[in-house]
DNA sequence: GGTGTAATGTTATATGGTTACATGCGGCGT
DNA sequence: ACGCCGCATGTAACCATATAACATTACACC
């Protein structure tokens, strides 16, 4: 995984994830890179591909939105996501039992591409949150 | 879980759903349902997160679209799905240990309201027609 | 320099989802 | 019956997400 191709537009887009504590639309991106120069979603969505090619970037289906990847090792893994509907943060975990049961889902037939794998609920901070309403 | 209370509009998305072979986006379903009176998104978004909410249909997220529960038990149960990213065609499972992984990946804290597994990939009837190019 | 090819930029458009408000319709107290 | 409330449904307008189509630039190769 060569991450050094990256050009200056993945390298801010980067930078915004990076600086987040939580997932970022492509148009939340945007908007903070247009200083950068970036002005079209178009463009800001190819980073993003390129990004997730190189496994430093998440896609979180349920929010469409994006993080940065937190772990050491950005290739080759397989994360799955603990996503608090309230708060919208994510928390990345890893679990080796997730492609046995994808592939057993799957069968032999199948050509498995990616696993996306979303805990969606209410962080305990939110939980306290709502019960001091 | 009463799905008794299934108002017309209701069956006819249901209806639209169980006579697709793969997921309808929320507006393919709004153009199969418009001779039967219904006119907007809003109606058709309410409907399925009604019938989600009984169990009858499912979001894939990764396809912003529905399907059809073709589970025996709606109630409470807790799918994974296999989706073909060439024809769109998805296969609902089942798997105990999901729910297991979930819950030591959410932690004691986490309300975990839903669990989305979504194995991503290609289907053998479309590797077999990419392979015959 | 001319030519082909890939990356990037620009504009416009397609697709997916929600907000805000109007209207209808059944309880319920009087 | 009547007026009022609370909730389901209808309608229009709008916002958010993603891609298509085409123009331009950068650079390798000859
Ligand atoms: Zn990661
Ligand atoms: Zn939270
Ligand atoms: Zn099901
Ligand atoms: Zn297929």
């Amino acid at each position: 995984m060569a991450t050094g191709m990256l050009n200056s537009n993945d390298e801010r887009i980067l930078g915004a994830l990076a600086a987040s504590d939580r997932p970022l639309s492509a148009y939340d991106i945007l908007e903070q890179v247009r200083s950068g120069g970036l002005k079209a979603p178009v463009q800001v969505y190819r980073s993003l591909a390129k990004l997730q090619r190189q496994g430093l970037v998440h896609r979180i289906e349920a929010l469409n939105a994006f993080i940065r990847c937190c772990q050491a090792d950005h290739g080759g893994h397989r994360p799955g996501f603990v996503v608090c509907r309230d708060c919208g943060r994510v928390r990345e975990f890893e679990d080796q039992r997730m492609a046995a049961i994808a592939e057993s889902a799957a069968g032999s037939d199948f050509d498995i591409e990616r696993i996306s794998v979303e805990v969606l609920g209410h962080c305990g901070r939110c939980r306290g949150a709502a019960a001091s309403l």
